[in-house]
Formats: C-alpha cells, structure tokens, sequence
DNA sequence: ATAGATGCAAACCCTTTGCACATTA
DNA sequence: TAATGTGCAAAGGGTTTGCATCTAT
C-alpha cells in the first residue's frame, strides 16, 4: 500500500469534517495487510501519537465499516477483527486453530451455489461468511509455510492468469477437435478462426504469466486464491468430451456457446468485484474476448439453424464422428 | 422432543455426579427447538426453578457443548447462541437481518466444494461455518412466512425422500433408454431388469412420501432444507443426455456407474449424518440399493469388456442410436 | 459560532472465575 | 469423606456512550 490518501479522499463523507487524528487512524490501518482487531490497532497507532483514545478507535472503526472502507470480520473469539477492502474483494476464510493463522481464498464454484440455495428460499443476501476452522498443513507437518506476506493482488493476478490460460488451453482443444470434427464448411471456418484466436490469447496469457511469476520468486508456490472448477476440468473439457461422442455442426456450436458464456460470467464476475489492479485486468480482457466469441457462436449457430431449420431431425439423419 | 432422559444417560460423562439442576438446565434446552442465548435459556429455566444461578447455566452450556449435545454458534451479535445436536445435524445457516429469524439448510454441493478447496490447501476440516445475512422473504414482501415450528427431522424426511424420488425418476429415465438403445442383449436385459428395480423403489418411495406429507399439513410448502443438484438435474440426467448422442452399452455402463456412484456417495453421507430417524432410514435404504446397482453395473460392464477388450475400437465402429 | 471530532472515564454486555457452601457417591 | 456441583458476587474482556473539551470551517 502506497499512497493511501487518495482513496482515503474519495470515501470521505459528506457532512463531515477533516480531521487528523481520524485520518491518522484510517492512514495506518490501511497500511496493514492482515485482521487486525481493535486493540492490534490501538497499539499500532500508539507508536505514531501517543495521545490516541481507543474510543476514537473504535469510532473511526465504526465510520471506516460504514464507507466499506473496512469489513468487520467475526472469527468467533469473542471480538471483532477487521480487514480493510482497498484492494482486497470480498472472500472466505480458512482458520487455523493450532497456530490462527489465517488463509483467504474465493470459490466462484461455492458462491454460485449459494446464491442458487438463496434463490430457492428467495432470501436477498448481503453477505456470505464462509469459515473453514481446523489445522493447517504447517502445523499438522511441521514444515514451515511459504514466509512472507504477499498481496493478495499479486497471487490474485497469478490465480486469474492460471485460470485464463486453462480455459484457453481446453478452448483451443475444443476448438481445434471441433474444426476437424464439422463437416458444414462454414462451421468448420469459423472454428478454425476461434481456435487460431484462443491461440493467440494464450501465448499472450502465458507471457504475461511469466511477467507476474517474476515479481516474487515464491509466487508459483503460494496457495491458491481462486477457485473455479469450470476453467480447467469443466466448460470446455466437458465440452470436448461431448464432441468426442460424435456432435454435429450444431451441436458443436451450442456446447461451445454453453462453454463461452460460463467462462465470460466467471470472468466478468471477478473482475469487477477487485479494485483496479493486474488481476482485474487480465479478468475484463478476458471476459471481453469470451463475449466476442459468444457473439459470433450465437450468430453462426443462427445462420446454421436458418439454414437447416430442423435441427432435431438433421441431427438424427447426420450425427458425427471425428473420422466420420 | 418427547423423552430426553434416555439421551442426556448416554451422554452423560463417566466422571460426573449426577446433578438435578443439571439435569433441569439440559432437560429445558433439549426441549427447545431454536438457537438460544445463554440469557434465553436462563429466563426459560426462572420459570421452572427460580433458584438457579446464571453460572451454571454457562456451565452446563459448555458442559453440553463439550458432550456434543449442544453446539455453540456464532451470529456475531457479540454473544453467542446454542443448538442442541439431537436429531439436528450440521447444517448453514441464512439470518434474516431484519426479523432476526434463521433458516437452515445443507447443500451437499457446496461441502464437497469446501472439501475440494480444503484439500487443495492440504487443511485439516474441523468444522465449517456459513452463514448468510440478508433479508428474508416475509420480511422483503410483507407476506407472512409459514406458521409453525416443525423438527427439522420431518423436513430432512421429505427432502430425503424428495431427493430419493427425482433420483430414482431420472434413473428409471434413464435405464429405459439405455434398454431401448443397447443392441447388446445382455446388456439390455440389465438395464431392462435396472429399469423394473427403479420403477419398484420409486412406487416404494412416493407412497412413503405421502405418508410424510400426512404427518403435517403445510409440509409440503416448507423451505427446502437439503439441497443437492445431482438428484434431478444432475448425475442421471446429464447421464440420459449423454446417451441421446448415441452412446453403445459399455458407454452406457459407465454412464450408469458414474451416476449410481455418485447419488449413493450422497446418500451414505447423509444418512450417516443424521440420528436415527425417518430420514435417515430412507437415506440408508437408498444408499444400499444404489450400492447394489452399481455392483452389478461394475461387473457387468466388466464382462462386457471381457468379451469385446479394445472399447474404443468397438465403440468407434458402432456409435449407437435409439433407433439405430 | 457551530457542527463535528476527541479524550476520558464510566457504563454495558456477555462471559468466566474464586470461593464458600451444598450435594451426591 | 472426598469429589463434584451450585450460588453469589466480583472480575474480566471487548465495546459503547455521556459529557466536557477541543478543533476546524
């Protein structure tokens, strides 16, 4: 965290007046990383002004939840902690008990299933606490963890990139057997034209991948962040599989827009939810690029359905194999 | 919650004097149905014996905490609440901010995620909390929600059966297309006699699930409680759209196997989970016959492969139809 | 001058604990 | 009798609040 005073200008209430000691108190603990609870702050602050109250403390707590400056975190040992949002998107928790210490990480998978659980009871959420309590790897081993604390940014980007390459690599899979597979020329062009672009993507992702990992010669390590089983072992390797039991032209189009609207959503959803920063870079372009394909898939699989309007019939007189 | 006695013996720790006032403070919890704080419980207890000391109430909170009858929770009011575990299993929890009322729920999808996750980071589970705040449906529309507390026991019960029932329809589904599509005779004949055994539990489990209904009239309107995608739209389902792209009968079988293995997993789980119940039975009884299914369909497909071995040979030269 | 921020100490709330007394095996 | 449970009151901790004071506009 370098310059915290801009954002701390933009978040500034209103009707409010400046003031320095708040300002202070905002000031440093926006420069902590970890959960620091009420008392871990007091104590920072002491060190730069002696003549601090805890209750200005904990108003200026109260005034930072209030702005989301900051989110009161509650990890059941009878107070509070809180953990500051700049730069840092809403996540879940592993806690572990032997040593407390504290490991973030996000499930789109989880939270897509949350809000369907929701859904079903029409209940309109506003926050969702996930905490995990039990020992981690360290303490049940005795290995010593990764030291060193690093942005979440910076394994965020890593974990978005990781992701990104992934659905990329299975695209290009897909796509590439998909070209093969389709008899319709059109079709067969247009794969073709998606796989050379899934191509380029990815040698672009991947050189990008390396400029992150250079950062901190400990990044590939670190556990990870982000968890969305639909980049690599779903979507479009779901897709690929189901092509490999003979689809046609059709089909093809409808698994690959299945496949291309899942990763864009994914996409979309993470990279808005962090401040700017590498990772939600890599995030939008990506969601963009997968909306271009969707786009064109949808148009394709269109022009295709004009073509031969019965799709159900077609598909009975033609279905296809690879070699077909 | 009628005799509690039995229970709280068995639970009762080996050391221990037996205590009257004890006993008061456990027979009065275990014969509440909600999440109550310490200070509920203490006024519950005033109006059966006045004299009894805030004390010992913690006391034998924590005392029922540590014999597993009562679990401690935490809503972040800045105290705590307690549940009793009898009949009443882990579950998740949505507050409602606004009226301050809990729904519970499982979601088996969103544990098997959380295991997923904890694996990845090589943790060791001990619990796992979510809980998610937001509004409730009454609160948001005005409507009044339904009336009447009811043991979770009897909702567990017809989600169990709910749950058992969709699972069974898609199977039935699809064991008969598998049957109409196999041109291998025996396999036919196996999915033929899969189809019957399907077509039997599910007559079984519907009239049982009237039964359950019976035992209360607004039953069936209630909140679901158990959430698991693979019963209708998943597992079977997938699996029975899977063979509508013309499969042959090993595919079929390991269609069959991966579904059968899947909703059995489920089953056990839950069933395991939860005390001896309706909902449990149901769960177990299940579970079994998912397990007999997928035996057979493990060494029939193994047979199947015994006398055709290179599968993908044979499955290339003779992709199957429905009317192929 | 006035609204808002701050410091101090007291109050609050939930929970735990020390100690004398009561109860049970 | 020895071990354990109970009541009372006090202490503990985290957090909030009332009020006089201070500080920026």
């Amino acid at each position: 965290m370098e310059q915290t005073g801009p954002y701390l200008e933009c978040h500034r209430p209103v009707g409010g007046n400046r003031s320095t000691k708040r300002d202070l108190v905002v000031d440093v603990f926006l420069r902590q990383e970890g959960h620091l609870s009420a008392d871990d702050l007091v104590e920072l602050i002491k060190k730069e002004d002696q003549r601090i109250s805890r209750a200005t403390v904990y108003r200026t707590l109260q005034w930072m939840v209030d702005a989301e400056i900051a989110r009161k975190v509650d990890f059941g040992e009878g107070r509070f902690r809180f953990e500051h949002s700049y730069r840092h998107p809403r996540h879940f928790h592993l806690i572990c008990k032997s040593c407390n210490q504290l490991f973030e990480f996000l499930s789109s998978d989880i939270e897509v299933l949350i809000e369907e659980v929701t859904a079903a009871q029409r209940f309109a959420t506003s926050q969702s606490v996930l905490q995990i309590y039990g020992t981690c790897e360290a303490c049940r081993t005795g290995c010593q963890p990764i030291a060193g604390t690093v942005t979440t940014e910076l394994v965020f980007a890593r974990d978005a990139l990781r992701i990104a390459i992934a659905t990329e690599r299975s695209g290009l899979a897909f796509y590439s057997r998909a070209a093969s597979i389709t008899r319709d020329k059109r079709g067969r062009q247009v794969f073709r034209r998606l796989a050379d672009e899934e191509r380029e993507h990815l040698s672009r992702l991947e050189k990008r991948y390396k400029e992150v990992l250079a950062q901190d010669p400990q990044l590939e390590d670190r556990p990870p962040f982000l968890f969305f089983k639909g980049a690599a072992d779903g979507l479009f390797a779901v897709g690929a599989e189901e092509l490999s039991q003979g689809v046609d032209a059709k089909q093809a189009f409808m698994i690959g827009i299945k496949c291309e609207r899942g990763s864009h959503r994914f996409f979309k959803r993470y990279g808005e939810r962090f401040e700017d920063s590498e990772g939600k870079q890599i995030f939008l372009e990506f969601a963009e690029d997968e909306r271009e394909h969707l786009e064109l898939l949808i148009r394709e699989y269109r022009a295709l359905t004009r073509r031969s309007p019965s799709k159900r019939a077609s598909a009975r007189r033609s279905p296809r194999r690879a070699n077909a």
